[in-house]
DNA sequence: ACAGACTGTTGCATAAATGCAACGCTCCAA
DNA sequence: TTGGAGCGTTGCATTTATGCAACAGTCTGT
């Protein structure tokens, strides 16, 4: 089946002669005559009635013109909408999202988003330091900037994590990992503090270190134990919760810049966002 | 714009990979991998990711897809009732009309009805003597057979008419021509009869003949004066109305064969049939 | 880890569609 | 009646698209 050749049929219906729709559609008119012949032959239906002058619809090429008037018009609404979609969805989204929900695998269907909006280019700023605006954004807090549109999404459940053999050999004395610049923005998380406080505020320190990046080596060395997000410690095989110790959580916020409101890119990626938070929910939590 | 790079499009989507929709197509792999290409360049949109194993959907391939399902179905939709009505709108239908309506122009415009239904082949049948069965026939009667479904659509006027010399030399003495057969399947017509009692019961006959054929040239010639309808005596610039003689009227019946009672093909030309006669209404009936 | 089968994609020979000019035809006006 | 201008249609050279086989890559089951 050529659609092609329908496309000839619809022009010559709609521009009254073959001459007419060839120089419409910039091809030869004998090229016309030709896709008709290709066409009625294939369909084994005369759809023209050659006199003379001019051409004249049957009964089955009146049928036929009918249909095909609405698909004409769908057909270049299509394209239309393609690149104008096409330029909706172009350009730069500058995203601030605290390390350690993508190092706990919130992100890890990104592919598919990346996948069907190739031409949206994500830029990955950290939350702790934003360099500069961004257009949307998860937090740890309960006050957004009055300058934002904020949301509260879900909620970040934070546990106590130390090597499973750490913990299983029970009646030693643990000692605490202090680490800082773990959620960003904030100097201190309310949900750590409260942690150890309750747990292990006698404790010695073991060792005192920079972000993820430097805790998760060493609590997977067993060096001590400290708090994590439970949706990166009970991501890591090695690691286990301490017994005893509950889940403190902290509200999770999303944050959208004003002036990006109303932009189709940042809209999907918003949109895809909170569909990724929404499925991870329970994990993010801590159970 | 072209129609053939969506079919191939519409195709990949549908059966899921490229070979699959290749296969379906009947043409190779590479074929459809170069529609695809020059599709996207032509839009300058990517509708598909290509990732090792199969292709993905970008944003702008899912509204394409989204708006082609509904032309592909359509665009099939349209082969199947181009086929079907060619089935159902070809072979033949029998007319039984008399003579004179067509002598009158009734059929006119016929070439139209050829033009758009060509594979439908009229049989014109003498309504005088119908040989065979007919599908349709327009009858001068009151009383349509019984197995007949019948239908009064219009009045046939007739009249009184001579050549113009003939009549505008009053006080001559007017003959009288005698004519048979000319309204089909009545030895007589009630309305010849009445007009001649009324007018020109005692004069002399002229000449007796054999239908439209042979009646026409004499009157032309002036030779003497007959009854016509009025369609038939209108339309002769030679000839004239006798003053004084009125209109007389036979109804017009449309009279269909039972059997073909819903067969397409016939009911199209009935519907032609109809409004020619409606078109014609005011000339049939004499004014 | 490693064949095996699958995917989509590329040069090269062939087949198909197109452009061109000339033709036959109908219609309109002088 | 007779040019002239419009129409749609036909051989022939050329451009374009297709089929074929071989390729590089990914995924899966052993």
């Amino acid at each position: 089946m050529d659609w092609d050749d329908f496309k000839f049929f619809s022009a010559v219906v709609g521009n009254g002669t073959v001459r007419a729709a060839a120089k419409a559609l910039g091809v030869h008119p004998s090229t016309v005559t030709r896709r008709l012949d290709h066409l009625e032959t294939r369909l084994g239906v005369k759809l023209f009635n050659r006199r003379g002058q001019g051409l004249a619809l049957t009964a089955a090429g009146e049928l036929a013109a009918e249909g095909l008037r609405r698909i004409e018009g769908d057909l270049a609404g299509i394209e239309l909408l393609l690149q104008r979609s096409q330029r909706e969805l172009a350009g730069p989204v500058r995203v601030a999202v605290p390390g350690f929900l993508l190092l706990g695998g919130l992100m890890d269907d990104l592919d598919s988003f990346v996948d069907a909006y190739g031409e949206i280019q994500i830029e990955w700023m950290s939350a702790c330091s934003p360099a500069g605006p961004f257009d949307v954004a998860l937090e740890l807090t309960t006050a957004p900037a009055l300058d934002l549109i904020g949301r509260e999404i879900g909620a970040v459940g934070w546990s106590l994590y130390g090597h499973r053999d750490l913990i299983d050999r029970s009646g030693s004395t643990l000692k605490w990992i202090e680490a800082d610049g773990l959620a960003c923005g904030k100097t201190s998380v309310l949900a750590i503090d409260k942690l150890r406080s309750s747990h292990l505020d006698a404790s010695p320190i073991a060792a005192r270190c920079q972000g993820f990046t430097h805790l998760l080596p060493l609590l997977r060395a067993g060096v001590g134990v400290s708090a994590l997000p439970c949706l990166v410690g009970d991501a890591d095989a090695k690691l286990r919760r301490l017994p005893g110790a509950g889940v403190e959580r902290e509200p999770l916020w999303l944050l959208r810049a004003p002036e990006s409101r109303g932009t189709r890119r940042v809209q999907v990626f918003v949109d895809y966002l909170q569909a990724a938070v929404q499925a991870n929910a329970a994990r993010i939590r801590g159970g």
